[in-house]
DNA sequence: CCCTACACCTGGCGGC
DNA sequence: TGCCGCCAGGTGTAGG
């Protein structure tokens, strides 16, 4: 479900809901969303001092441990009273001191989970020390040394968290389209101009997403249950057939990296 | 190194 | 209606 528009409206929404509350209990009826060596007692009592992202990546802070929290497809972390009914499959559920609100997490895919380490030994979690400098802020010239000498096609590099973090399926079809350039382009024949063009859409659609609380198209859904606004600004992604909005030519659809990528046959050319 | 196929799961949709 | 195949916002692994 998420990119990185998606986790970072997630993360600024429970920020101040979760900054200060001590957690005191993990509900998990399957093992496979939790892991972690420790001992949960260990894990819990500790006041949350805060909540971030890295890429796709969530990190809720507290002195001793990280908790690392991946949506994958369909994960949703949800700030609800202890009232309200459960979404369907939440499979782990928060409790804190001193509130009757909890933190629940529902997945129906069930691809993500849940990961809590000491924060030592946080920079040794793979998945972290191989991931690429984040979409959010990427300057041109960083996407450049990213690119270079590569022959893979353009969005299969974009899609690689190694290279870039927080691009997913949606954002970089838009974003090739919008720096127009043919998602198969191999990375090394961009220009300085064309990198320039691409890094800054990057930057523009991941911004103007996350001002708008993300793509609400199939399972996204913020903490408080609200959906995002951006697939009303969606120009290639899911368009198949329809006319490109800036030339009026149908828009095509191909596999690349087994997924499937969107895009104007005329404004983005091999 | 880079690619593909598949694995992990559930459910929505269109076609017959 | 029911069944079937295809599709889905992510990532890790195996094999060529
Ligand atoms: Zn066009």
């Amino acid at each position: 479900m998420p990119e990185l528009p998606e986790v970072e409206s997630i993360v600024q929404e429970l920020r101040p809901c979760l900054r200060g509350l001590v957690p005191i209990q993990i509900i998990c009826h399957k093992e496979k969303f939790l892991h972690t060596e420790q001992p949960l007692p260990n894990v819990l009592n500790h006041p949350i001092t805060d909540i971030s992202r890295r890429g796709k990546l969530i990190l809720v802070w507290t002195s001793p441990f990280v908790w690392l929290i991946h949506l994958k497809m369909t994960g949703q972390l949800w700030w609800q009273p202890s009232n309200a009914p459960l979404p369907p499959h939440t499979h782990l559920i928060v409790l804190f001191k001193n509130t009757h609100y909890q933190l629940r997490y529902a997945d129906l895919r069930q691809f993500g989970s849940w990961q809590i380490v000491p924060k030592k030994n946080l920079s040794q979690v793979p998945f972290l020390q191989k991931l690429g400098p984040d979409a959010l802020t990427i300057a041109p010239s960083i996407l450049k040394q990213r690119l270079q000498n590569k022959h893979t096609a353009i969005k299969s590099l974009l899609l690689n968290q190694q290279c870039l973090a927080g691009l997913g399926n949606i954002y970089s079809d838009e974003a090739l389209w919008l720096a127009r350039i043919h998602p198969l382009t191999p990375a090394y024949v961009l220009n300085q101009i064309q990198i320039k063009r691409l890094a800054l859409a990057i930057q523009k659609v991941l911004k103007y997403a996350l001002k708008l609380g993300g793509t609400s198209i199939r399972s996204y859904i913020q903490p408080n249950g609200q959906k995002g606004l951006y697939q009303r600004h969606l120009h290639v992604y899911g368009k198949k057939g329809l006319p490109c909005q800036r030339c009026g030519t149908a828009i095509e659809r191909t596999k690349i990296c087994g997924r499937s990528s969107y895009f104007c046959p005329v404004c983005q050319q091999l």
